[in-house]
This record gives structure tokens, C-alpha cells and sequence, in this order.
DNA sequence: TGCGAACCGTACCGTACGGTACTGAATTGG
DNA sequence: CCAATTCAGTACCGTACGGTACGGTTCGCA
């Protein structure tokens, strides 16, 4: 990095210079490849050519690290809105066997896998900051693509339920079932990959039947 | 042990001395207070009154007694089985309620969650030697019984599936939804509790409705 | 050309942890 | 009453990490 011209702030509103990412980009890859553990200020150093010195200027301590870590991840990850196109039965099953195989696809992902790892061994300290942050960040985004999908859908007579939260739940569960839980505790999820076309469509019809208005 | 008569395995078959219990005991009540980084050896010997010396000798190391803590509370956990009797519509509604709200408890159990983060945390190291011991030893025992109650419900022509687990599947997901990571996560578990009963009501019916034979 | 800011690389410090070794007390069996 | 075993308590060692300080270098800027 050079003139402030080009050092300045990059990476959208974050209020981090690019330098700042790539090496939020090489702690990322540490901690996918050997956990909290791996996840050392010097190693983090080492890794994107950097001084330890600079990472406290930057981030303040290794929990402002963290925090960078799981902002700059989500900040990655936008949420395509919906085209709130005109639906049909049709349209929507398509529309939410789409949201569901991207749900599992985000779930299994070795990043989100290791951030979850991380603010989950944080929670039990520290008031879970961490933990709050990844819920807010994270969920709340894919979960207002989901709702405005299941609200375009009772727009269109297609679907009826009371409680939102209650049927985004229903088809959450539907969807992940234990899956997200077994991947976290280390289960392959090479093998689980496989089956997710399948899965995600046999869930969609389940949550059809629970609160499909078409007969 | 020594002479074998007094210390003798007073724990079930598990080869554990009852003061080999205690000491458990006392390491998982750290644990649960202060999450896997508060269990150090000379803590867990501070706490239990023990030497670390003697730690070193009956778990052989720190990963040692990660591994007993886990079949400890394991072994204490015991399943008790469905009394196969006679299913009508409405009892088998009732066992189903009970099992969910019985699931939602030992999820949202202390001990349980903290055992749950603290196996996620290794997960990404060392093979996840504990995440499978808590999958085998935990989710085997309470999936056995749902299995079980499922197969009596369709050997009383009261529930339709072709594949058992696909069924208990819908079941785990639509009664634990996204509960258990939000409370792994560090979710206050004490303001949900309150709402495991409506949960478990409301996902059985929606089991019921999917698999329920009865219109 | 000289100044200052940012930064890399490294050395350094205090601490905390895992694991081992030793000592003295308690208990047991003969 | 004595010898043997176990164990608590403590001291100790090596290591690794978080955090800080410093020398040297690059680069923009006047």
C-alpha cells in the first residue's frame, strides 16, 4: 500500500483498508485450516506478512480480531433479494427448494463452519458477543430472505400461516434437521453434500403440505 | 486401585472409582461454569481436592479426562424405554409430545450444552475423537427411543413411512428447529424455556400431520 | 533532499498451562 | 508394629501465547 489515495477504505462502509482484508482473508483461512487453536496473533502475522504490531493497531486485541473476522465475513455475503415476481405453486417450490439447497450450501461451508466453531467455544465467557454477532450478522440476513419469500407466497393465496417465525421455523427445521449440529461436531461433510438436491426438495414438500394452500 | 476390595468400580461398568466420580463431577461443574477454558488440570485438582499427579494417572492426559467427562455424563443419561403398549391416536400424540419436550430439555440441559461446545471446539482438530463419542453415546440413545415410538406407531397402522429416519428426521427438525444453535451460540436458554411446551404441541401436530394415518 | 508516517521483522516480557517429580501423611495388610 | 501402596500438596520445567517495544525500510510529500 502506498499514497492514502489508494490505501483508503476499499472494502465498502467497513472502515477497512484493502491491506486490512487480505489479512482478515489469511486469518480466516488459518482458523478453517486448524481452529481457534491455529489462530494465534503471530501465526495470523506470519501468514499475511504483517507485523504483530500492526494487527493491534488495526484490531485492537485478538478479540477485536475475532470480531473483524466475523464482520468482514458477513460483509462478504449478500443476500439476493427476491425479484418479487408474480408467483404461481409452481414458481414458489422452485423458489423454495432454491433458498433451501442454498441454506444447506451455506451451512456446510468451511468458513461458516469455523466461525460458528469459534463464537461457540467463545459463548460460555465473554457474554457471547461473538455468538450474538454471528446470529446477526449471519442468520437475520438469510432469515429475511426467507420471510419475504414466504410473505410473497401468502400474498399470492399460496400459502397461509399466522406466525411468520413460526413457519420460517418449521421450514428451517425441516430443511437442516440435525445436520448443521453433526457437521459442527466434525461429521464429513463431503459425504452429506451429496444429498442435498434430494433433501431440500423433500423438505420444501413437507413444509408444502404443512402450510400449502393448493390441494 | 489397590487392593481392589474397597476401590473397587462402584460406577456401573464403566472402570471408574467413585471418587474418579466425583472428581468428573467437579470437572464438569467447571465446565459448565466457565466454559473449556477454565478446565485446567491444576484447576479441576484444586476443585476436586486431588493431586494432578493422580489426574495424570487415571485419565492419562488432558484429552483423557475430555474422554471420561464425556462417558461419565454419558453413562448417567439413561434412556428409559417405551413401554410398547397399546397405541391409540391419542396416546401416541401424547408420547410424542412428551419425548419432544423431554428433547428440548436434555438440548437445553447445562451440562449438555457446555459437553456439546466443548466437543465442537476440538472438532476441527484431532479427528473429532469427541464429537463422535458425544453423537454415539447422546444422540444414538434419545434417536433409539424416538425410533423406537415411531415403529410402534406404525406397527398400530397410526403413522406412514417408508424410511424411519427420514421421519424422525422431520420430527428432530421440526420440534429443535435453529433452538439448539442459538443456545449454543449463548442465547439466554432461562426466557426460552418457557416456550418448550407450545413447541413441542406444535411440532407434533405438524409431525402428525405429515405422518399421522387418522384424518 | 530531507521529514514524517506507516509498517515489517524480530526480539522481548510476563504469564499461564500441560505435564513431571518429590515429599509427607494416611490407609491397608500382615 | 512395620512395610507397602496411594494420594494430596507443592514445587518445578518447558513451552507457547498475548501483548509491547525497537530498529530498519519504504514511500508519500514538501
Amino acid at each position: 500500500m502506498q499514497s492514502v489515495a489508494a490505501t483508503r477504505e476499499t472494502n465498502a462502509g467497513n472502515g477497512l483498508t484493502e491491506r486490512q482484508g487480505v489479512v482478515l482473508e489469511e486469518a480466516l483461512r488459518l482458523l478453517v485450516d486448524g481452529g481457534e487453536k491455529a489462530l494465534t496473533t503471530a501465526g495470523v502475522a506470519r501468514a499475511a506478512n504483517c507485523s504483530k504490531e500492526s494487527l493491534y493497531k488495526w484490531f485492537g486485541d485478538r478479540d477485536g480480531l475475532l470480531s473483524a473476522m466475523i464482520g468482514f465475513q458477513a460483509s462478504k455475503v449478500r443476500t439476493l433479494d427476491v425479484a418479487a415476481s408474480a408467483l404461481d405453486a409452481e414458481s414458489l417450490s422452485r423458489h423454495l427448494v432454491v433458498f433451501a439447497k442454498d441454506l444447506l450450501e451455506v451451512l456446510s461451508g468451511d468458513v461458516s463452519l469455523a466461525l460458528n466453531r469459534l463464537a461457540i467455544g467463545q459463548a460460555s465467557r465473554e457474554g457471547s458477543k461473538l455468538g450474538h454477532m454471528l446470529q446477526e450478522r449471519g442468520r437475520r440476513q438469510i432469515g429475511r430472505r426467507a420471510a419475504a419469500l414466504l410473505e410473497a407466497g401468502r400474498k399470492a393465496g399460496l400459502l397461509a400461516f399466522d406466525d411468520a417465525d413460526e413457519a420460517y421455523g418449521a421450514l428451517y427445521g425441516l430443511v437442516v434437521s440435525d445436520w448443521h449440529l453433526k457437521m459442527l461436531l466434525g461429521e464429513e461433510a463431503g459425504e452429506m453434500k451429496k444429498g442435498f438436491g434430494r433433501k431440500a426438495e423433500q423438505a420444501v414438500s413437507a413444509f408444502l403440505t404443512l402450510y400449502g394452500k393448493t390441494v
